[in-house]
DNA sequence: CAAGGATGATATCGACTCGAAACCAGTTTG
DNA sequence: CAAACTGGTTTCGAGTCGATATCATCCTTG
């Protein structure tokens, strides 16, 4: 591989590492924690088959315990509801309630978002593209399980007309659904 | 401005947001936590005037009580040392002993930076800009103080050679000084 | 169908971190 | 010299997190 001359790479790691903390002040806004806006985020984003506790835990990498208290949190807070599943008795949903998705629209993030959209246009797309290639690179080393959507993945099984269904679960998928994250991703032909 | 289309800069948030998480893992290892590791980071590069417990809360981002907190587990460990100053005997300056900068060579950051120095060449310099510019649209929305080194500092005073010295402490600076964070940084003409 | 094991979720407990406030020692100001 | 201020530490309470135990439900196998 060729060398990224040292000046760079020194550069881009205390970049990187000064946005996370300045970000990180952010994420205390509305007597959320970091842990759970990243919850609501992800809930706003997760298909049917993900917007439960242990997928949760699973994106946030924490444990199931956690991610329980977690859920508790923004329950008592009205921020989301739990719902019983009827196929699976022990399993329940995790649904953003009307003032959840009310305080997601005020997350602290979209400052990022905000500050990225000034950039040069040309600029955004290299930008997202190294850093896609960082996270790449990065993903091995740290043990996160990888979440895609199902677009990309392995699973989907495309029929004949627009329609596609998921190999695991059987389900047609609708094209919203495509654009969400699942648990059950997994890089495939599909998507290679 | 001109407006960033949104799917660049959704998916730029995104990967910060997720690199973030990704690097957090890391930021526990040798028994440290991401907050004693930035403190070594500190130690390291910040220069005479700002080795010292209030300049770390500063820097951190935290309270004076809490940093004091990070420096007495990092003593405990062995890995920095406290040094009462004699020109101001409330002071304290914090050294890093030799263990200490032995655990800084594993500094669990460097993945990031093997990670970053795996990009394209070419990729790295504007990636690095990308970044610095975020990170100034970001800046004035979050509360933190600026840090910077002297060699762009408003207060840094040139004389005829090589030499400078610094504008508020009279101090002469040597060249290798020049490089390190200070907490008097202040931006001026001369980095303008 | 019964028994045993696996799985989803929750509760409990201890370790730890952080921020606020009290506090001490040394310095500066009046 | 007293008062105000400043650098640093300590203490205390709130909150988070991970590990473990527990409960209910589902699934597999005989």
């Amino acid at each position: 591989m060729a060398v990224l001359n040292k000046m760079h790479s020194a550069r881009i790691s205390e970049l990187l590492d000064r946005i996370g903390r300045a970000t990180h002040c952010l994420q205390f806004a509305d007597g959320l924690n970091p842990a759970q806006w990243e919850t609501l985020r992800y809930l706003a984003r997760a298909n049917r088959y993900s917007r439960t506790p242990t997928a949760l835990a699973d994106y946030l990498g924490t444990t199931k315990g956690t991610a329980s208290q977690t859920v508790r949190a923004l329950e008592s807070k009205g921020y989301i509801q739990r719902v019983k599943r009827t196929c699976d008795r022990r399993s329940v949903w995790l649904e953003l309630t009307e003032t959840g998705q009310t305080v997601l629209a005020r997350d602290p993030m979209a400052r990022l978002e905000y500050a990225a959209s000034a950039l040069p246009p040309d600029l955004g797309g290299v930008l997202a593209d190294g850093l896609s290639s960082l996270l790449r690179g990065l993903k091995s080393d740290c043990g996160g399980r990888e979440f895609g959507v199902c677009a990309q993945c392995g699973h989907l099984d495309p029929t004949a007309d627009g329609e596609a269904r998921c190999g695991l679960t059987g389900d047609s998928l609708a094209s919203e659904d495509r654009t969400q994250i699942c648990v059950e991703f997994r890089a495939g032909p599909t998507g290679a």
